[in-house]
DNA sequence: ATGTTGACCTGTAAGC
DNA sequence: TGCTTACAGGTCAACA
């Protein structure tokens, strides 16, 4: 479900509650997420929240012994609420702070996750993550680079966490579309130019969606349940079938890695 | 090594 | 009205 900018959308609207803020109680009703939630977890309680980070599409909640990290995985959603508020179906964890706020994970497909990050016990899911695509380590020439000799579509390429990371499949698909390369190519037959449109397409079309608030779909929502604006900026994905924005042929609607990829045969070359 | 596929799980919509 | 199938924002392990 959530790309990077609902991610970071969701980071943004529950860090003025967290931080600086002691965790009263952390309330597990569904252990089994994608891994179980480890027991260590625990040990946040009672500390304070020094920082809410994000690294690739994970956010980190990061205090002296170590770091709550949660993952939304397709279908996760992060609300603050009064403590006492009602449950309400897939609502797997909550934590309590002393300001009287409760943040509730729900997640109806329960592919997202809860672990416990320390000094001494790195995880291994954020071990061999790429570049931040909103920051300077993501270099005009990265992808170019590291695309040599790949033979996989360029679509699964951008999408791999190994060589960039927060790019799911609706931004994939619009920047794609965006910069004009048929999704289909070989990510080593690209040129340096072409990669650099790309590059920066992929940075504008981020930013832009967390400006929006993110992309809501079905069931994403902010931190305080409101929706995200980006869905009516989308120019492909959701798409196929209908008219290109730009020549309008009817958008082609194929798999690629199985995922759903939406593209224009006379736009994207 | 690289590329591809199945698996995890629930909900919803479409087809018969 | 059912029942079956396909698909959905992600990622990891197991294969060829």
């Amino acid at each position: 479900m959530p790309e990077l900018p609902e991610v970071e959308v969701s980071r943004l609207g529950i860090q003025p509650y967290l931080e600086n803020h002691q965790v009263v109680a952390l309330n597990v009703f569904q252990p089994q997420l994608r891994w179980l939630i480890p027991n260590e977890a625990q040990d946040l309680v009672g500390e304070t929240i020094r920082a809410v980070k994000r690294r690739s599409k994970y956010l980190l909640l990061e205090s002296d012994p170590g770091t709550l990290v949660i993952h939304l995985g397709m279908s996760g959603n992060l609300r603050v609420l009064p403590v006492g508020s009602p449950l309400v179906k897939h609502d797997h964890v909550e934590l309590i702070t002393s300001a009287g706020q409760s943040l509730r994970l729900n997640d109806p497909r329960r592919f997202g996750a809860v672990l416990w990050q320390t000094a001494d016990a790195p995880l291994s899911q954020l071990a061999h993550l790429g570049p931040e695509p909103l920051t300077e380590d993501f270099a005009d020439d990265h992808l170019y680079i590291k695309s040599r000799n790949k033979k996989a579509a360029v679509k699964t390429f951008i999408m791999d966490n190994r060589i960039v990371v927060g790019v799911g499949n609706i931004y994939a698909n619009e920047a794609l579309f965006m910069s004009g390369i048929d999704p289909r190519r070989a990510a080593g037959g690209i040129s340096k130019a072409r990669y650099r449109l790309l590059t920066e397409t992929i940075r504008t079309v981020l930013a832009r969606a967390i400006e929006q608030g993110g992309t809501t779909l079905k069931d994403f929502s902010r931190a305080d349940g409101q929706p995200g604006y980006f869905a009516q900026e989308l120019a492909v994905y959701g798409q196929g079938g209908k008219p290109c924005p730009r020549c309008q042929r009817v958008l082609d609607d194929i798999r690629i890695g199985q995922r759903s990829t939406v593209f224009c045969k006379v736009c994207q070359t």
